[in-house]
DNA sequence: ATCATGCGTTCAGATAATGAACGCAGTTTA
DNA sequence: TAAACTGCGTTCATTATCTGAACGCATGAT
């Protein structure tokens, strides 16, 4: 499934660096290589990611996965809407802990930690 | 599966509304039905919320969830590690957005909207 | 030539989530 | 009173999703 956690996070790990492998993104991203492999796919898919090959000196042939222009013109929107979204659920979080605090009693002006 | 997002949720709900029914969670919840009972039998199963019956004078017979002891005490902290994810989401987020302004040559002080 | 390495790809098996269907217990209707 | 109805928690076959070992291939090293 390719949610917008992962769009955003591989278009952003893949503009950072191209010649990543599926595994790297697999390993960094914290999920299977195989559903690294099925999430890239989807990208290219409706085109916001292509795929070229390149030379590597040490290692063997490599894709370069690449952000294609409705790639880098998508990223925007998917990362706007990601983040709205996780600021809905941080500002949900931030009135929760609040009433925690009245409820303890607490002065309220602790940092979370 | 039980994670902290869910144990977040359902104890917050539970505390807000004991005698809410577990189609009702699920609908808050955004998860099915099956989901809703498993959680809340793992819940259950770790003394966290405890089940007791009630009278309902419009309804039938149902349950109510309370939290126990260990259940208000740990909800504590249950909140505090899921928000102290959430932030890490969320300051990462900003930074993204930040680059993404920097980018695009704008003043850096617009509201995401 | 042979081996070793690392790549993307595949897919059988594991894991997780779904929601229709069930039995039960009150409430309403006939 | 009996029968139909309602809404509850529970179950579980089905479906969706994720995993990672294994494969073929291309390169570099021996």
């Amino acid at each position: 499934m390719l949610t917008d956690e992962y769009r955003y996070k591989i278009l952003k790990l893949v503009q950072e660096k191209p010649e990543i492998s599926q595994r790297e993104l697999a390993k960094v991203l914290g999920i299977s290589l195989g559903k690294t492999n099925f999430c890239l796919k989807a990208l290219v898919d409706v085109g916001l990611l292509k795929v070229s090959n390149f030379r590597n000196s040490q290692n063997k042939l490599a894709y370069m996965y690449l952000l294609t222009p409705k790639g880098i013109e998508e990223k925007t929107g998917i990362t706007m809407r990601f983040l709205k979204y996780k600021m809905q659920e941080y500002e949900n979080l931030q009135a929760e802990i609040e009433e925690l605090r009245r409820a303890a009693g607490e002065s309220g002006d602790k940092e979370v930690e």
